[in-house]
DNA sequence: GTCGACATGTAAATAGTTACATGATTCT
DNA sequence: AGAATCATGTAACTATTTACATGTCGAC
C-alpha cells in the first residue's frame, strides 16, 4: 500500500469554510496549525493545481491592480473526498526524535554534554509554551465563543500546551539526575 | 542548506559499543529506539555500504554455515564523526499529526465521529503505555545499574511513559467536552 | 516438506525540502 | 530608492518507504 500525500486534505479543510488562494491557506497555516501541520509554497502550488485537475476545487484569478490572485474554491465532490478522510481513523505517526537519540547514546559522551542538549531543549520548550499563548491570546481571543470551530482550535493549543509541559517536567528530571551525580 | 540524513548517526551509534550485522541492528532498534527512531532494511544496508565507503565502519563476513552475516565495526574517524554530531544541538522536528490535523476540522463533521477519533486514539495510547513498561520489564530490567547506558536508556523511556500520560489525560479531557455538549 | 525467522540486498515510487525565478506593491 | 512583503510558481535534490528478489536454516 502506497503511502498518501496528506496535504491535499489539510488544504481542502482550509478551503472548506471560504474560498481562499493559495497564499492565505499559508498564511493561515502558519498561525494555526504549524506546531502540528505545515506546507511548504512548494508543495501548495502544485497540489492546488492537482485538486483543481481532479475537480475537487475551481479557482478564479481575481486582481489588485496588477497583482494576481488565484483563488480556490471546494467543490461539492471536493467535500465529499474531505469528508471520506474525516472519518477514516487517523494514522499515528511514527516520529523521529534527534534529542531522544543522541541520549539514547547519551553514555558515549560527557556529562556536560548531555546537560547541554537537554537545557538547549528546554529553552525550546519554553518558546514554544509562549506561542501557544500568544496564539491564544492574539488569535483564538478575536474568535467568538459561538464560532464552531472555537472548541476544535482550543483542543489543539491545548494539546500542544499540555505536551510541551509534560517535556519540560522530563527535561527537568532528566537535568536533576544528570547534574547530581 | 540540503538536509541532512541521520541514520548514519544513529547506526554509527549503534556500533560504538561492538561490531554488529545490519540485521541486529535492525532487531535491537525494534526493541529500543523504535519509539523515536526507526531504521527500514531497505535503508540501513545502503547506509552501511555508504560508511564503508567514506571509512567511517570496516566490514568481514562471518558464516553460520552457509548463511552470510556481515559485521560491521566502527572505525576511529567513524568514533571521531559521531561525536560531531553528538556535540552539535539537537534539531526540533516539525511533527505532522493527522490526529490534529483531524480535530483542528472537527466542526465539518459530527460529534459521534469526533470522538470516535480521540476513542481510537486513546487505546493506541494505552498500548504504547503498555509497550513502554514491557520494554521497562523485559529489556532495561536485564541491563545492570553499572551498564553505562542504562540510565539514558531509562530517561528515552521515561520521556516515552511521560509523553504517553499527558496525551491520556488530554485525550480524555477532550473526550469529556465533547460528550457533555 | 513447508512455514517462519534469518539475512542481505535492489528497484521504483513518492514525499518533502531547498533553492531558484519572477514580478508587484507597500512602507520608510 | 530600497527593503519587506505579497504572490505564484518550477527545478533539483534528498530522504524514505514499499515492493520485490533471493537464499539459508531450524522447527514441526
Amino acid at each position: 500500500m502506497k503511502k498518501e500525500n496528506k496535504s491535499k486534505y489539510a488544504i481542502l479543510g482550509m478551503l472548506f469554510d471560504k474560498p481562499q488562494s493559495g497564499y492565505e491557506i499559508l498564511q493561515f497555516m502558519k498561525e494555526s496549525t504549524t506546531h502540528f501541520w505545515q506546507e511548504s509554497d512548494a508543495s501548495i502550488y502544485p497540489m492546488l493545481k492537482a485538486l483543481e485537475r481532479d475537480g475537487l476545487v475551481t479557482s478564479r484569478s481575481e486582481f489588485v491592480g496588477k497583482r494576481e490572485r488565484k483563488i480556490f474554491e471546494i467543490t461539492a465532490s471536493g467535500k465529499k473526498y474531505f469528508l471520506t478522510w474525516m472519518a477514516l481513523p487517523a494514522e499515528k505517526e511514527n516520529n523521529r526524535s534527534e534529542l531522544l537519540l543522541k541520549l539514547f547514546f547519551g553514555a558515549t559522551t560527557t556529562q556536560e554534554e548531555n546537560i547541554k542538549q537537554l537545557v538547549m531543549r528546554r529553552g525550546q520548550a519554553q518558546e514554544t509554551k509562549r506561542i501557544f499563548r500568544r496564539i491564544a491570546e492574539q488569535t483564538l481571543s478575536q474568535v467568538s465563543d459561538e464560532h464552531p470551530h472555537k472548541q476544535f482550535w482550543s483542543m489543539t493549543l491545548r494539546y500542544g500546551l499540555k505536551l510541551a509541559e509534560a517535556e519540560l517536567e522530563w527535561l527537568d528530571e532528566c537535568i536533576n539526575i544528570l547534574k547530581n551525580k
